[in-house]
DNA sequence: GCGGATCAC
DNA sequence: TATGGTGATCCGC
């Protein structure tokens, strides 16, 4: 869709628009001929789905670029210099909070995977090697990085780069191993040490150094030779006053080297100011994004340039962002101990080779349940929301969540609700299925056990939202977290606020102090939170929603009892309802709306009819809770013993084809053939021929069904009377024709049908060489959506572009039934109302939508038998 | 709460 | 031929 933006490349050195992250500094990367390297990736990759993906990627990336150009542009000298004195205030509490007297030291082996696997095979020393395999690499010893090959490279494209490369497969058992064994040594200098990964640790030697009398350099010697002799591998050290500055300093001497930067804030600052621009991209969580929008949105090159364009980060990004990039200006972050942190997730994810076949997907899913399931059970977790992640074919990711009534890790709860989340993507074509579970049972632990369970009903009650906003224990902790994952100790939020405040009444600012007042701010006052809870509590029994048919809930179990026929109403390929077949464009929405209430409107005769005494009162309540939305319904419900189904089919429009068809399947025909010609006597639009027998032309579900079987995936989308048919290719996700047009209404036919482009690609249709297979299908799904809108005639014009093209068109159409009404040449002023409509000259081409639907039912039913 | 993005390792 | 898996966080809605 958005393509065509990579024609801004120089044409002669495209390769270096290609913004891969392989050419960046890295440790063994100074005498790589980077050019080279980009080169080879970009030959490597161009062309690619994933290729393409990161071009859209970039794409997107240069948009947010561009816009916080222009907001940076449009900020007036007074906002800035209101936002200075917010800066300015800023770094006088940041500099408070500034804490020389700590010594951290942060450890990291080098090239960890590669130097175990060596050491369980020394014939590899010396030799180019990567762990992992040709379709990526974990980590690359020195000798290899010297050709470019780096960690997260393709292995093809590494091999590429180094012919005589190894690979040598993960084995992260050995891998666990030998890294216990260093966190043993790090043990030695602080039992508190955070862990990284399995390869890097902080350590605050504080202590140590002085109750060894010995220097954080000497200390870090020491641990070094230790780990060296424990474990035969190498590391690199930095140390420095916080966590941040140790992590710079450990990458300056790498490998097996170290580097000190003395406990004293001119040097902290010269260091932080003078440190190049590749260095400080590895700070974390500046990455690739924030690092263009700095650089190439606001100038920022340097730590420096953070302290000094202070204002536009104030005025531009969010207060956390912006106390971060300030605190990074100043060298500071992480000097205190914080608290082993807990999981809040765990997922299982796998890549296959791209397919849209539904039974494979479905079974890997159950795999990957299984194996989180596992997980779940293996580390006791359980836990209540569960998320779905798909990368397309196209390496678009997308995610989809539900949160359950319930706590479980049980493969089948969690199969089963992943169901529901991938049935409703399908039909898509996925390379990658991922599962993750969070909100953990105990994440809420509480050391008042009745608390927990007050805690626990407010989160299992769904609508209660604005209460569990008010006593959003997690909020507040993720305000600790962030300041944790960013390293600073100080706590920013209120301070800040009411200094802007100042400011605003002080100098009259236009400043939008929304823009700036934090997106959490710490509740300080005491929560009233028991006699709230209680006060839910009650609430909660009174009106718990009966949720059952919505699609995202566990099992109910008294909803069950009472409906136990009850099932979610779901539209199958957006279309068709699961429960009676019916089919209703994803358009109607009051249509559909109507529908659900039909359907409840059954099961509520259904329950007056069959047992009118297993129903209690609360049941009863507790569905019109749910669906207090149709007033309708709660009348009619309270009013009479039962409820006609006509009730809901009042409208008479034309869109009212579909209520009837349903009617029909749902009750007499002779009965319903009279409703259809009272409601709609001008449309022809009878579902039944002459002998009262429903015509056999296909459905929207037909032609979907059909034309999966050709590995293609149709969809429809509309906007008011405009719509667009896009059919893509299941394997690839490239598109391979689509058409698009508008309903409207025409002198003396009603409503027509009227179709602008049929557009067709031919290279990505690796399918068929058909054309007309593709181009039928296409608009089989632009007719259906005409005959669903009620037009009965659907025209074109074959453009006239050239006489051979032009033909060809015509015969194309004339194949798939369409006629030629008129040439439209512009000569004649009947012509007028055809060239204003369709812009150009050609042939105006019409066919009766029901003769097409007629004449290609055999090619859509076809596939159903 | 959900979904897309970003980030780190 | 071919571009990973796990976990966290933030922002906007």
């Amino acid at each position: 869709m958005d393509n065509g933006e990579s024609s801004t490349n120089d044409s002669s050195r495209p390769w270096e628009s290609y913004n891969t992250v392989f050419t960046n500094a890295k440790a063994g990367m100074e005498g790589v001929d980077k050019e080279k390297v980009q080169r080879i990736v970009y030959e490597m990759s161009k062309g690619s789905k994933y290729f393409q993906n990161e071009e859209r990627k970039e794409a997107l990336m240069k948009q947010k670029i561009e816009h916080m150009r222009e907001r940076s542009t449009k900020l007036s000298s007074t906002d800035l210099s209101n936002y200075q004195k917010v800066v300015d205030r800023r770094i006088l509490e940041l500099e408070a909070t500034r804490d020389l007297s700590r010594i951290w030291l942060h450890v990291d082996m080098d090239a960890f995977y590669a130097a175990v696997e060596t050491l369980s095979n020394p014939s590899l020393e010396g030799k180019p090697m990567a762990v992992g395999g040709l379709s990526m690499i974990s980590t690359a010893n020195y000798e290899a990085r010297k050709f470019g090959v780096r960690a997260a490279m393709p292995g093809f494209i590494a091999r590429k780069l180094c012919p005589e490369l190894i690979f040598v497969p993960v084995d992260f058992t050995k891998y666990t191993h030998y890294s216990e064994l260093t966190r043993k040594v790090f043990r030695n200098y602080d039992p508190h040490f955070i862990a990284g990964s399995l390869d890097e640790a902080y350590l605050d030697i504080t202590v140590v150094c002085r109750e060894r009398g010995l220097s954080g350099g000497e200390i870090a010697e020491e641990l070094r030779s230790s780990v060296y002799s424990e474990t035969g591998l190498t590391c690199s050290a930095g140390v420095a006053a916080n966590r941040l500055l140790a992590k710079v300093c450990s990458d300056i001497n790498k490998p097996n080297g170290q580097f000190i930067l003395q406990n004293d804030r001119s040097t902290v600052m010269t260091f932080i100011s003078s440190l190049p621009i590749r260095k400080w991209i590895k700070i974390g969580g500046i990455g690739k994004v924030t690092e263009h929008i700095l650089k190439d949105a606001l100038g920022i090159k340097t730590c420096e340039d953070m302290v000094q364009k202070g204002s536009l980060l104030y005025a531009l990004f969010s207060q956390s962002s912006a106390d971060f990039f300030l605190s990074v200006g100043l060298g500071l972050g992480g000097t205190d101990s914080p608290e082993a942190r807990s999981r809040k997730s765990i997922s299982s994810e796998r890549t296959f080779s791209a397919t849209g076949d539904e039974k494979l997907l479905y079974s890997k899913l159950a795999e990957i349940a299984e194996m989180l399931s596992d997980d779940m059970k293996k580390e006791g977790l359980k836990a209540r929301t569960l998320t779905l992640k798909l990368k397309t074919a196209t390496f678009e990711i997308k995610s989809r969540a539900v949160s359950l009534q319930r706590y479980t890790c049980s493969s089948e709860d969690i199969l089963k609700h992943a169901t529901k989340l991938l049935k409703a993507e399908l039909p898509v074509s996925v390379r990658l299925i991922g599962l993750r579970m969070s909100q953990f049972s105990d994440e809420i632990r509480n050391s008042d056990p009745s608390q927990e369970t007050i805690t626990k009903f407010i989160i299992q009650k769904d609508s209660s939202r604005q209460n569990l906003d008010d006593n959003d224990y997690d909020g507040s902790k993720n305000c600790i977290s962030n300041d944790e994952s960013l390293g600073l100790s100080f706590d920013t939020h209120e301070t800040s606020y009411d200094q802007l405040k100042d400011v605003e009444y002080e100098e009259q600012s236009e400043i939008d102090a929304d823009k700036v007042i934090p997106n959490q701010e710490f509740k300080k006052e005491e929560r009233p939170r028991v006699s709230e809870g209680d006060a839910l509590l009650i609430k909660h029994k009174e009106c718990r929603p009966d949720t059952s048919h919505s699609t995202n809930d566990a099992p109910n179990t008294e909803a069950v009892t009472v409906f136990p026929q009850m099932e979610p109403l779901l539209w199958i390929d957006g279309y068709k309802c699961n429960l009676c077949g019916i089919e209703l464009p994803p358009s109607f929405v009051e249509e559909r709306q109507e529908h659900s209430d039909f359907h409840l409107a059954q099961r509520l005769q259904n329950e007056e009819s069959c047992s009118s005494s297993s129903t209690t009162p609360t049941s009863k309540r507790r569905i019109l809770g749910k669906e207090k939305a149709n007033s309708k319904l709660k009348k009619q419900k309270q009013d009479h013993k039962h409820i006609p189904i006509h009730t809901f089919f009042t409208k008479t429009n034309q869109n009212s084809f579909s209520y009837l068809k349903l009617i029909f399947q749902k009750r007499n025909q002779e009965e319903m053939k009279m409703v259809l010609n009272l409601i709609s006597p001008k449309l022809n639009l009878s579902p039944f021929n002459t002998l009262g027998e429903p015509k056999p032309i296909p459905s929207m579900s037909d032609i979907l069904t059909s034309s999966r079987t050709r590995n293609l995936d149709l969809k429809i989308q509309t906007l008011g009377p405009f719509f667009r048919v896009t059919g893509k290719n299941i394997d690839t996700g490239g598109e391979v024709g689509r058409a698009e047009g508008v309903v409207r209404p025409w002198f003396g036919k009603g409503l027509v049908l009227h179709l602008d482009t049929i557009k067709l690609t031919k290279e990505t249709m690796k399918m068929e060489k058909s054309v007309l297979g593709v181009g039928l299908y296409v608009g089989a799904v632009a007719i259906r959506h005409g005959y669903d809108c009620g037009c009965r005639t659907a025209q074109l014009l074959a453009i006239y572009d050239s006489d051979l093209y032009h033909s060809k068109l015509v015969r194309f159409y004339r194949r798939i039934g369409f006629e030629e009404v008129k040439e439209v040449s512009g000569s004649s002023i009947g012509d007028m109302a055809d060239m204003l409509v369709w812009g150009g000259v050609g042939t105006r081409m019409d066919a009766s939508i029901h003769h097409l639907l007629l004449k290609w039912s055999k090619v859509f039913l076809k596939s159903k038998i």
